[in-house]
DNA sequence: ATAATATGCAGGTAAATACCTGCATGTCAA
DNA sequence: TTGACATGCAGGTATTTACCTGCATATTAT
């Protein structure tokens, strides 16, 4: 996994909106996501490919049509490993603080 | 929370790796941080004040140093309202795709 | 007091990014 | 086959971003 172009790709607000778009209904054309989209159809397209760059969204052509997936693996591990290794810092996060504020 | 900081935030290898640091050791100095980058002082200050603005860091100053200390709430936040919700997708990935395939 | 140290502030530049318009290609339906 | 439709491709621009240099301020130690 390319943990740089996950984060990238989600790092805008469209790009994230797409994902959403295609959580509450999987398998859009490029056609359908646009309409909920407030840019230029070819916008969308360069957000796709970088979603799909970061393979957390998969193509399949059917015709003229180009149906897109969601694929929800490279999140689970980007959380997999590295969201869960700062949770331990959340029970530790105070005592330290304090520990520095009395110069430690 | 402002979603959209803290995705913008961890968008840059730099600031995640300025988080890694500060996971390895909480509370380190301006100084400190900057060792391990390779780059101005001036940049990481940047960096970290876009940490700072998303949450994801708090500093204290003591004296002339300031002290950086890592706040995973908004990561287990992002995770909680926004990762877990395409988690359900999984199992129905390959169902919609021979769905889609197969003409719905 | 003064020198060394740690950080803050004010710009300036080059690259990356997000957006667009215009035209080309491929597919379906009448 | 021809027109309508869905998408691809090739640029062009304006904004954002990441990085820098130079100087200012504040704190500590001698």
């Amino acid at each position: 996994m390319d943990t740089d172009k996950v984060f990238k790709a989600l790092g805008d607000p469209t790009r994230r909106r797409l994902l959403d778009l295609l959580c509450e209904q999987n398998g859009q054309t490029l056609g359908q996501l646009c309409e909920n989209l407030e840019m230029a159809r070819q916008s969308a397209t360069q957000h796709l490919e970088i979603l799909e760059a970061a393979n957390l969204v998969s193509t399949v052509r059917r015709g003229r049509e180009k149906l897109h997936f969601i694929n929800p693996v490279p999140l689970h591990e980007v959380y997999e490993r590295w969201v869960r290794k700062f949770e331990r810092q959340r029970l530790t996060l105070l005592h330290d603080l304090k520990k520095e504020l009395e110069g430690e």
